[in-house]
RNA sequence: GGGCGUUUAGCUCAGCUGGGAGAGCGUCUGCCUUACAAGCAGGAUGUCAUAGGUUCGAUCCCUAUAACGCCCACCA
């Protein structure tokens, strides 16, 4: 690494470089020592869709901050990586893609073909997402990297689903689906987006068959009356008693269908008679059921309609329903028209409108596999941080439906069924059979479909480990100790992550589930791709550098709240890197003795310790040993930005701020021996402080480390280079605590703080030394007088004089009162009263200046006539502001002078 | 229809199971002090959304209310 550190903080000097040593030097695989504890975290694979967006930099941020925090702790970490092949995503944006390029679909590529090019895309995006985690700095193992359609991935599929259906959690059925046309596959409900839109309500007349009134009823799809075979109404309902049992004709499609009664419709809504199409709608669906009724379908794959239709056939579904509105007008069967607000279901990829339909699929039976999954997160062998999300997982498993895994798409995990083509015999195995075992059969072919992108994402905890073999890994690694992932994606992935881990491994894939938020743009709009508001992480990276972004999105946020993209902070972040580069760089400027050498530094806290020590010493190492306590406790709870704050605050105000500066008379003064301690706490401190930022800014921290002398037990042989990566995390040490040096240098800040307010207030001369009075007694007078070197050095106080009764000040003072004391200054010392003249003479001038010119503007009539009010207002109030100023500098001015003739 | 979140300094947000109201940015004043002007020193700014309640004491707990946002929900 480097060997010393450059004049300014260039992180493009450095990132990259460090990344790649750290990844050629095997820093981020864990030992095969499993003696050790492990800690476990698993990548949510971004998809290969596309590149990485600032939610990703996010969650990988807050995974490397964790899994380099437990590294140090002396846990056997393991971060796997990893990608997803994002089954309908990429599928569409390839066909996109080829539709775009060369004019064709999918179909007339071909399925293989068209496999083909998927893969290769794969390659390049998966390549792309690859290099950007590199870029973040994300310390995770990649030789243990995967893919969900990896060799063994996919094994892991076939075996779970296999064992699904031979438990008979999974099955195939005919049933009512969501169906998005444009996709052209079927949906789960997770993947339908309900939205509320602006439709209407149709009141239409189905008239008796008899000859009678018939009755009305409402719907919002008019088009599936195709579909209707009975119009049910509530056995309570008064007003449809009689019908209950005839017939009524729908009209246009002109089909006989019974009134039926049925505990489903509701007498206060609508009519409280409802027209029921058991093919069109899930509860009409259940209807269906109950009475037996038959399930017509009027609707083609792609939301046209079909022949059932009659003369409405090949239309799409929005232009057959106007048509038919009209038609059912002009016929006099349509009552009425209302405005209503209905929650319509959308494809979560396109945007379609969803369709229900009866299809043939695949579906896992939820019903037992979610009982554990609740009961893991009630016992708490599940732990959501915040604990609110608890609820929404708890609520989304206790209604949960069966789950649709089936999908009319070519791009993933092929369902592992095949079919006799001479008996019918269904056949579900991991290994393509070579004959039916029914009819002994050759003529048998696979199941066309693919499963749903998450069902293979639901085994990721262990298919990444290894499963279904039963390999070291999974022994030691599983369960794994923490999810990182967005609120986003909890019913997709998170839950059935759970019920898939309790079901094949028996144990909860993960102990914590921390949930974060969105990054949403500077205005708090989501980031999109329509919107055009995305910000490339690359960009910024390239801009601020990794650490500065990772700071940036880990400091000032809470668990499972969105935050917003403020630039500024990036700045303010980079600024905080800066400003530990140019402290390192002191530090380093001023460690090695007069022949270049590093100096013999003092190792462990009982050295350091045993040293000649300093109060200001003592207070430095108390301040530290005492923070990453709170700063560990606050990692363990996952408050990872109070800790970020913390270290920031450790690192700015106290090292900086306060410890350099006390330090440097030391360091430039003549005591030898002195000043060797002076260098052995400085390096002491700022690699504790190192160590303890280095979870949130892995490069800087490192190449700083790097410029620092290796002392005895950093280089071990886990970790030859010495690096800091890999060092023990700072445990605080009860040698180092020293309470009495930290009120004490407390005290003394105090009264620093004090004299340079008293100065600054008094405008007195920056280089002007002032002689103090102290008002103090006991403890508090011992403390200060102790401190002394310190109030005069950092305040430029040149003289202190000590009193115990603050009435024996006698002449014009400014005081300031501090913990146990007074601080008083004469008046006479603050000032240099002919500088303090010319001052204020000058400043007089300037304030003269601008009175007459505000007022002059103000006394022009045909300003004060035009200008807008607001303008005129701010006017006015510059005029008053300035004459306040100009009376209070006159004021100050008379003194002086009044001083000066004296 | 059900549930949740947010409301704290001009802006963006912290505030870790009730006891001093904070940070960064911005702003104002003074400083190029040999680590750092991406800096140093100092200042100003808040009835912690509103109304009640519990408590010796509430930004924090309870109950309402409002505004904004989000999620869930089988579209008669």
């Amino acid at each position: 690494m480097a060997e010393n550190l450059s004049k300014t903080y260039d992180p493009k000097e450095f990132e990259t470089r460090i990344y790649e040593e750290w990844e050629k030097g095997g820093a981020f695989a864990p030992s095969e020592d499993h003696s050790r504890k492990p800690f476990t975290i698993v990548m949510p694979p971004p998809n290969i869709t596309g590149k990485l967006h600032m939610g990703h930099a996010l969650d990988q941020t807050l995974q490397d901050f964790l899994i380099r925090f437990r590294r140090m702790q002396g846990y056997n970490a393991l971060w796997i990586p990893g990608t997803d092949h994002a089954s309908i995503a990429t599928e569409v944006k390839v066909a996109d893609k080829i539709r775009a390029e060369e004019k064709k679909t999918k179909e007339e590529i071909g399925r293989e073909e068209f496999l083909k090019r998927v893969w290769e895309w794969k390659e390049e995006y998966g390549g792309t997402i690859k290099q950007q985690v590199r870029k973040l700095g994300s310390s995770c193992d990649w030789s243990r990297e995967r893919f969900t359609m990896d060799e063994g991935c996919s094994r892991a599929v076939v075996k779970t689903f296999v064992n699904l259906y031979k438990k008979g959690l999974i099955y195939r059925g005919n049933r009512l689906i969501n169906w998005c046309p444009k996709c052209g596959t079927s949906l789960s409900d997770a993947e339908v987006e309900h939205q509320d839109k602006n439709a209407k309500y149709y009141y239409v007349r189905y008239r008796g068959a008899d000859g009678g009134e018939g009755l009305v009823v409402a719907t919002s799809r008019p088009e599936t009356m195709f579909g209707d075979c009975a119009v049910a109404v509530s056995p309570q309902d008064e007003r449809y008693k009689d019908l209950i049992g005839k017939k009524v004709i729908v009209p246009i499609v002109e089909r006989e269908v019974p009134v039926i009664a049925d505990p489903y419709p509701d007498p206060e809504k609508g009519t409280g008679a409802v027209k029921i199409t058991p093919a069109h709608d899930p509860n009409d669906f259940e209807v269906g059921e109950r009475h037996d009724l038959p399930k017509w379908s009027c609707l083609n794959d792609d939301a046209t309609m079909n022949k059932l239709a009659g003369k409405y056939e090949g239309m799409d579904r929005y232009a057959c329903r106007k048509q038919l509105v009209k038609d059912l007008e002009e016929a006099g069967w349509l009552i009425k028209v209302e405005d209503k607000v209905i929650p319509i279901g959308e494809c979560y990829r396109c945007g379609t409108v969803v369709e229900p339909m009866l299809s043939d699929q695949w579906f896992v039976k939820m019903k037992t596999l979610a009982e554990p999954a609740i009961e893991a997160a009630k016992k708490g062998d599940l732990i959501h941080v915040p604990e609110r999300f608890e609820k929404i997982y708890l609520h989304w498993l206790e209604d949960i439906r069966d789950w649709c895994i089936s999908r009319q798409l070519w791009w993933g995990h092929r369902i592992p069924a095949y079919y006799c083509d001479d008996c019918g015999e269904i056949i579900v195995e991991t290994q393509a059979p070579d004959k039916c075992p029914k009819c002994g059969s050759t003529h048998i072919h696979q199941d066309e479909d693919v499963l749903d992108t998450w069902f293979s994402s639901a085994l990721w905890p262990f298919s990444t480990l290894g499963w279904p073999d039963e390999t070291e890994d999974l022994k030691y690694f599983y369960p794994t100790d923490v999810l990182v992932t967005g609120y986003d994606i909890i019913f997709f992935w998170v839950v059935r992550m759970v019920f898939s881990g309790l079901e094949a491994m028996g144990e909860v894939p993960f102990r914590y589930v921390y949930v974060h938020g969105l990054v949403r743009d500077a205005q708090g709009r989501k980031m999109s791709k329509s919107l055009g508001n995305g910000i490339d992480p690359l960009q910024i990276i390239s801009d601020y550098g990794a650490d500065a972004l990772r700071f940036m999105l880990i400091n000032g946020i809470t668990p499972g709240n969105d935050m917003r993209f403020v630039v500024e902070k990036l700045d303010s972040s980079r600024n905080f890197a800066n400003k530990l580069w140019n402290a390192s760089r002191f530090v380093i400027m001023n460690l090695t003795g007069e022949d270049g050498e590093f100096l013999p530094m003092a190792g462990t806290p009982q050295g350091i310790a045993a040293l000649p020590l300093k109060d200001e010493d003592r207070w430095i190492l108390s301040t530290v040993n005492s923070s990453a306590a709170e700063i560990t406790a606050n990692m363990e709870k996952f408050e990872l930005s109070l800790a970020a704050q913390k270290v920031y605050d450790l690192i700015w105000n106290n090292y900086c701020d306060w410890y350099i500066e006390f330090v440097k008379s030391r360091l430039y003064g003549d005591d030898e021996e002195d000043k060797k301690v002076a260098r052995k706490v400085l390096v002491k401190v700022l690699k504790d402080l190192l160590k303890l930022l280095h979870p949130v800014m892995p490069f800087i921290t490192e190449e700083i480390w790097s410029c620092l002398p290796r002392e005895a037990g950093e280089i071990t042989e886990e970790n030859p280079q010495g690096w800091l990566i890999r060092q023990s995390w700072p445990v605080s040490d009860e040698s180092l605590a020293f309470p009495q040096e930290e009120e004490l240098i407390s005290l003394a800040m105090e009264a620093v703080r004090t004299v340079r307010n008293i100065r600054a207030e008094a405008g007195a001369v920056p280089s002007r030394k002032v002689r103090a009075v102290v008002a103090a007694s006991g403890k508090t007078a011992e403390y200060l007088k102790r401190a002394e070197r310190h109030i005069m050095t950092q305040a430029n106080v040149s003289e202190i004089r000590y009193i115990e009764d603050r009435s024996e000040v006698t002449e014009e003072v400014l005081s300031g009162v501090i913990t146990g004391a007074e601080i008083l200054i004469a008046m006479d010392d603050l000032m240099d009263y002919r500088a303090e003249e010319e001052r204020l003479s000058k400043e007089k001038k300037k304030l003269e200046g601008e009175v007459e010119r505000v007022g002059k503007k103000l006394d022009n009539e045909n300003f004060v006539k035009k200008a807008p009010e607001k303008v005129i207002q701010a006017e006015r109030e510059k005029l008053e502001k300035y004459q306040d100023m100009l009376s209070k500098v006159t004021e100050r001015l008379n003194i002086v002078e009044k001083k000066l003739q004296k």
